[in-house]
DNA sequence: TAACCCTGTTTCACTATGTGAAACAAGAGA
DNA sequence: TCTCTTGTTTCACATAGTGAAACAGGGTTA
């Protein structure tokens, strides 16, 4: 009565009940109404209103639930050839609404990387990111996660192509990569933007083929260490969920 | 009132809705509610139901929908490693009820074919086929589509390995091979059993290797050669869709 | 500028629609 | 046999979803 409805109970609970699904198992009723926290009778006629439409089917012999061949049909149909760079808006703004920092996408362009997409946090101090802008690859979060998470081959092509600044030295840069191989993310203090900070991780492709880097970036006093750290998991599932959509 | 509701019509109306997104387009509201045929207003909670789940995305520029990456989520844990036998039960029965025969899945084994599943048409005169009958790879509308549509190598090292009886003649063979894989699909009439006759589509996994042979088979006299051609397109499609449930 | 389309969104009264408790049927163990 | 489980059906109730209509805003057109 407060505020108004603008969105379909039923329908929400029917989407939830398909989502139980997401590990792959096979579903037995009890379970699906356990899982979802709904009334076995209602989870009886939205799993049936999902079975007509072939979301779901029912296995007979067990009377277990188990997702239907619709969602391959409309997976297929998944406008997946589309640029990352827009394909992936809606997720970065997603993101940057949860972490409340500016979220960025960078790809590698040989030496350099490009900021390919970005959102700007909304907060009065923020990193501002433009889009297109060229970064060399050797520094900042980013970066070593475009170069750590690169095929090996590759990996040591770009290594030996790198002119090191005296700044940089190459054994250290190395088992910082591996580190962050290990962690499945990177971080970056003040490394290239004084008072700027970042955290990033991977974009795998459906093909597993490193395609892009997620950044959240932002003020080094606002995003400390522990902070990214707590991030880290929130951002690394994030790039995870982006890349399953692109192929 | 006559019969009880055992399904929910904003679920399926929801369906519906995700369903008009299998050509891949992007839509606008209206585009939706026209294809659907229902009410803007409805359409509009729906998708906001949708858009909650992330199963529909809406692009912030053009106001247009498109598919959320919840699909992706969905697709990826579908169970893509069960045997086609069940995976494929529910498929076959519904191009059994299309069309009202006897329809099966093969397999090749060697210089065999096996059936692996069935399921039967439920007329008076039919086609019976048990499961795990075992069958001579040279004779009947599977057995060409499983030689067929082999990979090349394979399929010459087939040809080699037969033994060919004297009725069957290799030349003919081998351009009836090439007219199969032309047309899409083999038909049979009385080669193996008298009386019966059979239409045969391959089977692509999403890999686009040769898994199986879809067969619709029943007595001759109702599965004409005019029947047989009339279907074809149907046992295609339906081969089709089968093979994006396999991996 | 104003008049007209289109969009998408909000409001609102109505009742059809979906709901969950409870009763039921049918196995599976013990 | 009895007792837990399943899945399924029934049913009375009011909530939750519906669609007509009105609204808001952005483009075109004149």
């Amino acid at each position: 009565m407060e505020d108004q409805k603008l969105t379909v109970r039923a329908v929400e609970r029917a989407l939830d009940v398909l989502l139980c699904f997401t590990d792959g198992r096979m579903l037995s009723l009890t379970e699906i109404a356990g899982k979802a926290g709904l009334h076995k009778s209602t989870v009886l006629r939205l799993l049936a209103s999902l079975e007509s439409k072939g979301f779901v089917v029912r296995d007979t012999a067990t009377d277990k639930y188990r997702l239907g061949f619709r969602i391959w049909e409309l997976a297929a149909s998944l406008s997946g050839d589309d640029e990352p760079a827009v394909l992936l808006l809606p997720e970065l703004e997603r993101l940057r609404d949860q972490i409340g920092e500016t979220v960025s996408l960078y790809i590698r362009d040989g030496l350099e990387r490009v900021r390919i997409q970005a959102v700007q946090s909304n907060q009065a101090i923020r990193r501002v990111a433009p889009v297109g802008a060229r970064l060399p690859i050797y520094v900042g979060a980013s970066s070593k996660i475009l170069i750590a998470f690169e095929e090996e081959a590759v990996r040591e092509q770009l290594l030996s192509q790198l002119e090191w600044p005296p700044s940089v030295d190459e054994l250290l840069f190395r088992s910082q990569l591996a580190e962050i191989r290990g962690l499945g993310y990177a971080t970056s203090v003040e490394e290239r933007e004084p008072g700027a900070a970042a955290v990033a991780a991977p974009i795998f492709n459906r093909s597993h083929k490193l395609v892009a880097a997620l950044a959240v970036s932002g003020p080094s006093n606002r995003l400390t260490t522990d902070k990214m750290r707590e991030h880290a998991d929130l951002i690394i599932n994030a790039a995870k969920r982006m890349g399953t959509m692109l192929r």
